[in-house]
RNA sequence: UCCUCGGUAGCUCAGCGGUAGAGCGGGUGGCUGUUAACCACUAGGUCGGGGGUUCGAAUCCCUCCCGGGGAGCCA
């Protein structure tokens, strides 16, 4: 038995392999089944000259998504696609399938999410997933590199992280617990214990936003290092960025020109991101309020930028841009205040080109404990909740730093789509649930 | 939650007051190099549910259900 992967390194040979039918085409005394076994395509050439009878009727009884099994002779055909073909000797059919639904036309979006599970096995979707492989152990890698280690939070938490955003509630032995929205408060501790950590694990968010950027559902990245500013932070951010969009482009060049085909002005994104290089922009909130007075969008100090603002911010930089330092009346309490302007807190969103939107949100925290207390009250928050939290500004309170990466807004980003709802395997979207 | 668009054949859609349509997919037949093959024939429908207006409703009105796009919130 071999994979598909591997014909390169058996032409001239026979091979025997199992896979499934992915489309066939016949004309006459020629038949084409094209075979998927997970690793590729492969061209199946039934001639009616080579074959016997039996087999050449086979080839017309096995369906769209049928189990088979082949055996034949390898040759390399410019014609083919992939550039090597099966001259098949015999078929047997393993297992049957009638009436795929996922027919090689067009289908609506609800068609496909409802069928997920057996979406997964198209090409373009075949691509998009294993870009995200490729994205995740890119992550991993580079935190490995620099001496990183990896913690993992809990996904079950007793309150609320950040206050103000749904939570999805259970229930957990009689009391009310909730489906974590950030793992950060647990990074933080082992920040202390460890120096430079970071984790990835899903983050639940029961909002019913309705948008090509959300999920109730993703892949939150969120690393946290001691002795580390704003300043670093933001550096740690773009060395991250600059190291996985690399490695993405670097190993899934083929993935990346299937997807491009559907989209729209996707060769100047992929320029784009093959000039990607630092510095990132920075600019403040401040700066950024003046911007967008130049293009006469007004806003009033403190208030905050929506999704058309930041567009606006975005279009105007070839490379992601930091926007730093916002009002402190909007910013979550963990955030540090700028002892240069109280008014403002140490932190950033990272909005990506081209109006994707922000990507990373980041921040110095607040060591300080009478002031992180003056917070919590200030945002009417339980504190008895919060004490282990606290007791970090207690025992050796040290200066730190850390932010949240969306992973599938990373990739929707980097491979040009436009929705994330296919950069994850199973999306969990407002009312979609199922499979 | 709000705004907006939509629900007609297995799928994607056209029809928008007067006998239910196309392309693809399915079936049958034809073709020895096809690339989402092509050509011919063929089967396939409570026009999302309910109520109303009308001589007559897929089409107009009301209502409910389901979905798409967007806003707010955020990664």
């Amino acid at each position: 038995m071999v994979w598909i992967e591997e014909l390169k390194e058996h032409v001239g040979k026979e091979v025997t392999l199992k896979g499934w039918v992915y489309n066939k085409r016949d004309s006459g005394k020629i038949r084409f089944v094209i075979l998927r076994d997970g690793t590729g395509l492969l061209q199946c050439v039934f001639a009616k000259s080579e074959v016997d009878e039996a087999t050449f009727e086979l080839a017309d009884l096995a369906n769209q998504e049928a189990l088979v099994k082949i055996t034949g002779t390898v040759r390399e055909d410019k014609r083919a696609p992939g550039g090597v073909e099966l001259s098949v000797r015999s078929l047997k059919l393993m297992a049957d399938s009638e009436n795929y639904p996922i027919t090689p036309k067009e289908h609506g979006i609800d068609f496909l999410l409802s069928r997920r599970h057996l979406w997964l096995r198209s090409r373009r979707q075949h691509a998009l997933l294993k870009c995200r492989d490729t994205l995740i152990r890119a992550f991993h890698e580079f935190f490995e590199k620099r001496g990183f280690i990896l913690i993992d939070p809990p996904m079950i938490t007793p309150t609320s992280c950040e206050g103000a955003t749904t939570l999805f509630e259970i229930d957990y032995f009689g009391e009310a617990a909730y489906l974590s929205q950030s793992g950060q408060l647990y990074m933080e501790p082992a920040a202390a214990a460890f120096g430079k950590v970071y984790c990835l694990a899903p983050s639940f968010r029961a909002e019913k936003s309705k948008t090509r950027r959300h999920l109730t559902e993703y892949w939150h990245l969120e690393p946290e290092v001691a002795f580390l500013d704003l300043a670093g932070d933001m550096e740690l951010a773009e060395d991250m960025l600059l190291c996985v969009v690399r490695g993405v482009l670097e190993h899934r060049a083929d993935e990346l020109k299937l997807l491009g085909e559907r989209i729209e002005g996707f060769d100047k994104h992929t320029e784009l991101l093959k000039n990607l290089d630092k510095p990132f922009y920075r600019i403040s909130y401040d700066d950024a309020l003046e911007l967008l007075k130049g293009k006469a969008v007004q806003m009033k100090w403190g208030e905050k930028f929506g999704a058309d603002e930041e567009a606006v911010i975005s279009r105007e930089f070839d490379r992601p841009v930091f926007v730093h330092r916002y009002p402190k009346a909007s910013a979550p309490f963990y955030m540090k205040e700028d002892p240069v302007n109280p008014k403002v807190v140490l932190n950033f969103d990272l909005l990506a080109t081209e109006g994707y939107g922000e990507i990373i949100g980041g921040s110095q925290r607040e060591d300080d404990l009478a002031k992180l207390e003056a917070a919590i009250e200030r945002q009417g928050l339980p504190r008895e909740p919060l004490e282990w939290y606290l007791d970090l500004r207690r025992y050796g309170t040290f200066e730190h730093s850390g932010f949240g990466i969306g992973i599938e807004r990373t990739l929707a980003w980097i491979t040009g789509i436009h929705h994330i709802r296919e950069t994850i395997p199973y999306p969990r979207l407002i009312d979609r649930i199922y499979p």
